[in-house]
DNA sequence: CCAAAAGTGTTCCGTCTACACCCATGG
DNA sequence: CCATGGGTGTAGACGGAACACTTTTGG
């Protein structure tokens, strides 16, 4: 114990998740019930207490992992949120990430077990403390960052049909797009490809599966959709 | 004490401002030699630790206020730090925020008192900590925002140029921009308007000032630069 | 054979970009 | 009178938006 900052104080630190899948042509969010006071029933993000061995980004990790089973899932902070009386309970801060996921990866046993549900962000019901807040504000990231950066997959299966893709884009900016000039912006990214396979499940024609070729996207790479 | 988080652990958490001017055509940061230890005498941002009475936002603007003795400052989140071993005496969580500030508006006695200067972006030394991160991502910031939200009036007397304006622009964005194209857009835009006051401090034949009308200005505008 | 989703080009219009010269004035 | 920064318009390129019909096949 050197004792630097004695004289301060020190507050706890959460992590709280935003959690979006795809489903059904909807952006869903994972929320479930709180089992624990204060606060216990009320619909809420998931979350946990950052321990002193663990990095803000290690606490979200940990706490996707354990609700969700999944390693690699893409994650961004929203942010810090730190209004005095924000947790009921204490002095809590918290700092927010979002997350996406392919809800296909999330199989329901988990779910039951920790007493998570998707819902469709139209029917978000009112959350614990200031969730609500967390969610609009991860929503904005995610409108502004879905043109510059290949989000989307994330929602996805590996593979995909533009159709598909064309709905994630709807669901996350709220509007409809052009089928014809979504495909002819497609073709010319070099980074999702057109394989030789084929979804029957969709339509009775079928339609072509594409995949995202994480290597041939480069940072740098010029994205723009 | 109801002591409902009283198996988790605290930690320590404080604010650092990433403070921008602009001066002599340039982008500059206010930055300092730390006065205590750890690090006593390395370069270093502007902070304080967060009070349990007081807000991050609150406490951000409180040390604003102890260092410039401005009150309304603009200023945004930039992220939560947060790696354990990022400071360099204890486990510190730090929440940065970033501050707009017209260098004229402060006054060198306070700036001597603190220890801290304006220095140019381009010669940024080696700051305590993650200082430096913070900055870079302060500044992506500032360039992803600088094209949809009137951020530059705050680097600037209420009064300027067009001129002063351009430079504003060049230099957050790091590249020259033509000045017939920057003054066309300029003048679509109806909340940046011209007075009948004429600045001659910059040139013989003197340019006209202009002022940017907070009221005019909503956010739901479509501000586009 | 028909319902249902997949797939495909062209035209138009507005926006961005490149570019060069005259103006006013203080020293 | 000249050096210095202030101020102005146009033409061509480019990219985004609107728009409708044919194809395939399972049931």
């Amino acid at each position: 114990m050197t004792g630097f900052y004695g004289e301060h104080s020190k507050v706890w630190v959460s992590v709280d998740c935003i959690i979006f899948g795809f489903d059904h042509d909807k952006l869903k969010l994972l929320i479930g019930k709180r089992q624990m006071d204060p606060g216990r029933g009320e619909w809420s993000l998931y979350g946990g207490f950052v321990a002193p061995d663990e990095s803000l980004e290690d606490a979200a990790y940990r706490v996707l992992l354990n609700l969700t089973g999944l390693k690699k899932i893409y994650m961004k902070q929203v942010g810090a949120f730190g209004a005095i009386d924000r947790d009921p309970g204490e002095r809590v801060i918290s700092v927010a990430y979002c997350a996406l996921i392919n809800v296909n990866d999330y199989d329901a046993h988990l779910q039951e077990e920790h007493g998570v549900q998707w819902v469709s962000l139209d029917e978000l019901p009112r959350l614990y403390s200031d969730h609500n807040e967390m969610v609009r504000k991860a929503i904005t990231l995610l409108r502004r960052r879905i043109n510059t950066e290949p989000l989307s997959f994330n929602l996805l299966p590996s593979l995909f049909t533009l159709t598909q893709l064309q709905h994630v884009y709807e669901a996350i900016l709220g509007e409809e797009i052009d089928k014809r000039n979504f495909r002819k912006r497609i073709k010319q990214i070099d980074f999702i490809e057109k394989t030789e396979l084929i979804d029957k499940t969709t339509s009775k024609r079928g339609a072509a599966l594409y995949r995202f070729n994480k290597r041939a996207y480069s940072e740098d790479s010029t994205f723009k959709l």
